[in-house]
DNA sequence: AGTTCCCCATGACAGATGTCATGACTCTCG
DNA sequence: CGAGAGTCATGACATCTGTCATGGGGAACT
C-alpha cells in the first residue's frame, strides 16, 4: 500500500483527487493539506511514501514544499501536479528533487501510474510540459537582469524599481534596456511578460 | 436524480469531481466536457437538469457558455467554479443568469449542496467572492477606455494599441491617459493590471 | 597577465509616453 | 431644446524610457 500525502489548496480539488485516488486498490491517501507550511508539518507526522503537491499556493511554492521535503524526509518521493505550466517551474522542480512533473489536464489512470512510478524510484515528467521546456531553452538573462526585470512586470515605473532593487536608475534602465533586447520585445512590460511565459523570472 | 453536465479542462479535476458528486445519491454526471464548444454541443443532446461550468477553458470562456445554455436550455441552470475569482467575472456570469458561483476552495459538501440549490430554482454566491465583488465597486472606465487598457495590458506599445483598436494614436494616449487617473495608477501598464485586478477588464 | 563577463554607474540623445487644452460629432435625458 | 457624457481627433509640452558610449571594479577562466 502506497501512503499519500495530498496538498492542494483548492478544498474541491484535493477532496476530489483524494476520493478518486483512493479507488486504487494499492494507493491510500493519508493526509492532505491546504498550505504549504501544513503540508511540511503534516509530512514530518505522517511521513508518507509519496507527496503530491499542487504547484501553487498560498503561502509555500509547491517547489519549496519539495526542497523542504527532499531533506527533511529522503525517503519521500515527491510529485508536482500543476494547472499552469510555465517551463521554468519545471527546471526549478526538477533541480529541487521532484520526481514527477504532471499538468492536471493527464487523466487520473495517468495520475495513478505517476504516483506507482516515483513510488518506485522512477520520474515522470509530461511530455509536452518537457517539450516546452526545451523549446524555452535556457535563460539569457543575467541574474540582475532577471531581478530587476522581475519587479518590472507590475508596472512600476523605473524610479521605483531602482529603489527597489537599490540601484540608479540609469543602471536600471541598461538592465532593462539589454533584457529588452535579448528577449526582443519591444519595451519592458513586453520584455516582462514573454520572460515569465518562459519561467525565467 | 438531478442529472449534471460536467466542463473543465483539466481532465484530472473534471474526473475528480465527477467521481465526487457520484459518491451522492440524487446526483448523477451525465456528460463531461472540455472545452466550452464541447460543453454546449454536448448539453443540447443531454438536456442536463444543473451544468457546472469552469471559468476559464481554452476556447469559450464559462461566463459564455452560461450565456448560450440560458437561451438553448432554459430549464437547465447553470454554476460555475473557479480557482481564480476575480470580482468582474462574478458580475458577468450573474448578468449572464448565471445561478451558482464557487471558489474550488469550496468542499465537496458545499459543491454538492449548491447543485441542489440551483436545481430547485434558488441561487449561491459564494460569500467571500461576493463580498470582494462588493469592494470593488463599479467600473469607473467608459467602455471605450477598458477596450484600449484591455489592449494594454499585454505591454504593447501605444502604436499597436491604436492600430488594434482602429484609432488615432492621439486617442489612444488620451483614453489611458484618462485610465491611468481613475485608477490612481503611475502608467498605463499598473493601470491595467490595477483594472485586471478589479474585474474591470 | 590577459581576456572575458558581469555588476554598477554616468551622461547624452531620440523617441515614446503622460498630460492638458481644445473642438467636432453623436446620443441620451430631463 | 439645452446640458451632459462619451467618442474621436489634433497640437503642444514636459517627462519618462530605450539606446548607446564609456569606464571602473571584481570574479572566473586561459
Amino acid at each position: 500500500m502506497i501512503r499519500i500525502l495530498l496538498a492542494d489548496d483548492e478544498h474541491l480539488i484535493r477532496g476530489a483527487m483524494a476520493a478518486l485516488l483512493s479507488l486504487e486498490d494499492d494507493l491510500e491517501v493519508v493526509a492532505q493539506a491546504a498550505t504549504g507550511a501544513e503540508a511540511i508539518a503534516t509530512a514530518r507526522v505522517v511521513r508518507p511514501d509519496v507527496a503530491v503537491i499542487d504547484l501553487q499556493m498560498p503561502d509555500l511554492d509547491g517547489v519549496a514544499v519539495a526542497q523542504s521535503l527532499a531533506v527533511e524526509l529522503p525517503t519521500c518521493s515527491t510529485m508536482i501536479v500543476t494547472s499552469h505550466g510555465r517551463p521554468g517551474h519545471l527546471k526549478r522542480a526538477l533541480a529541487a528533487g521532484v520526481r514527477g512533473f504532471l499538468p492536471k489536464t493527464v487523466s487520473s489512470d495517468v495520475l495513478a501510474t505517476v504516483v506507482r512510478t516515483v513510488h518506485t524510484g522512477g520520474r515522470y515528467v509530461d511530455p509536452a510540459l518537457a517539450a516546452e521546456a526545451i523549446s524555452a531553452g535556457d535563460s539569457p538573462l543575467t541574474p540582475r537582469e532577471a531581478d530587476v526585470l522581475e519587479l518590472a512586470l507590475e508596472g512600476a515605473p523605473i524610479e521605483e524599481i531602482a529603489r527597489r532593487a537599490s540601484l540608479s536608475p540609469g543602471t536600471v534602465r541598461n538592465y532593462l534596456s539589454s533584457a529588452v533586447g535579448k528577449t526582443g520585445a519591444s519595451n519592458r512590460h513586453e520584455a516582462a511578460r514573454f520572460a515569465r511565459a518562459k519561467g525565467w523570472i
